[in-house]
DNA sequence: ATTATCTATAGATCTATAGATAATGC
DNA sequence: ATTATCTATAGATCTATAGATAATGC
């Protein structure tokens, strides 16, 4: 499957999937990093999913910082730039909203491992996630955003401006379904919603009631229309 | 304020609320663990937050895993006691639903730490905690079982059983809120909801238009009426 | 010559234990 | 005598660096 290419051999052959060794230990610390946490997870746990000596993965990345710094910009700029094509292209604001939703919901319930959950570690908060953070926090804005005009465009006297942050909470919950449902897989109390559930709900939390099945329909077009402008889910 | 007691006189005097060392203790390492996680605070760093030395600790737990044990049974606690009074209390399903998420997000929202935040740390999906999630999973269970009865009474045609996940998750969103406010004290994108917000939107959810003004009303009488059988968040 | 791995290790932690010490309480 | 602290430290990490080695590619 893989050339081998320059460089001593390794003392195992290659299980994880990635073209090139940065991906393999991208794959195998966004695996343990969202299951054991970041300050958790030590550099030889990581080598050791890949299949290599500890000390190696430091040809690849300066610091066990910067894999998580990759990891995270990963996630946030599909949905960004998904966000941003629609305030671009898409002018109805109700079916805006529940494109982005749909988007980010389904790559966050999709991705090979709970990404979303690399969001909520607490060294997140870390200087060196600065980047990362005002990254995701323009997404936060563009929802809040697009929230208040559907909040205005759907005029239920009953919802107010405060709501429109609600919507991103929503999205997130995908996140906290998919962690519970990695640790008790008993009897599964907690599956991860459906992202045609979080969309339906983040427009009846805006006040607005009756079947989603239109806006759905046109939704899925858009986003299909702005596929170039806006990436697929990836890892 | 603290009569000494017995014992060697500390080399720092006391700073930190609690009236006993145990709760000087926990206080320190609920502001450890949601603001650095779990492995990411050492016994170091709660004792030089409390003013003892390292191994003064170990007087008061056996392992740095009780701290957290005696953290997350604290905070679940209160709220599962409160769904089962109004379970056996509050036969109105819209109402009972309504009360319980008043209750748990208030908590949530007013605890001087943000101790929702504990139950997101990777480390509680060890079997150490087990005892914890189970309790969690019980209170789960309340909320889909409250919801599901709330969807049969509100029958919104357009709301389905797939709903009954989304109440706990947006009490949830507290948590999430909090942390995000913690972080960027920049122009604040992120305050937590208010408790009401949070339970008008779950009625919301399962399909319920119009104003909760009543059903707030009764929801808040009736917890007032529980306060025995529900205790009131406490740290 | 360049590349990707390897072995070995320095220096800095971190948790938990052992045992001394300085109070109170009987 | 009991209690709650203290000092000191063992043993086990953990991150990152230094330098050797075994491939490929020119």
């Amino acid at each position: 499957m893989t050339t081998t290419g320059a460089g001593r051999p390794r003392l195992k052959t290659r299980t994880r999937p990635g073209a090139t060794a940065r991906d393999e230990i991208l794959d195998a610390a966004a695996e343990l990093f969202t299951t054991r946490g970041f300050t958790g997870t030590s550099t030889r746990m990581i080598a050791d999913a890949v299949g290599i000596r500890q000390a190696s993965m430091y040809h690849h990345f300066a610091t066990k910082d910067d894999i998580l710094a990759a990891l995270l910009l990963d996630t946030v700029t599909a949905p960004l730039a998904c966000a941003e094509a629609l305030e671009r292209d898409c002018r109805d604001p109700v079916v805006r909203l529940y494109a982005l939703t749909l988007f980010d919901a389904a790559q966050l319930a999709e991705s090979r491992w709970n990404l979303g959950a690399l969001y909520l570690l607490p060294e997140v908060t870390t200087d060196r996630f600065a980047e990362f953070r005002s990254l995701r926090i323009e997404l936060m804005a563009l929802y809040t955003e697009f929230a208040l005009e559907a909040i205005a465009v759907i005029g239920d006297p009953d919802v107010g401006p405060e709501a429109a942050s609600l919507p991103f909470r929503l999205v997130e919950a995908t996140i906290n379904a998919r962690s519970d449902a990695a640790v008790d897989r008993s009897d599964a109390p907690a599956q991860a919603p459906a992202p045609d559930l979080v969309a339906d709900s983040v427009l009846r939390v805006l006040g607005r009631s009756g079947p989603a099945t239109e806006v759905r329909a046109v939704a899925r077009a858009e986003l299909d229309r702005l596929t170039g402008s806006c990436p697929q889910p990836r890892r």
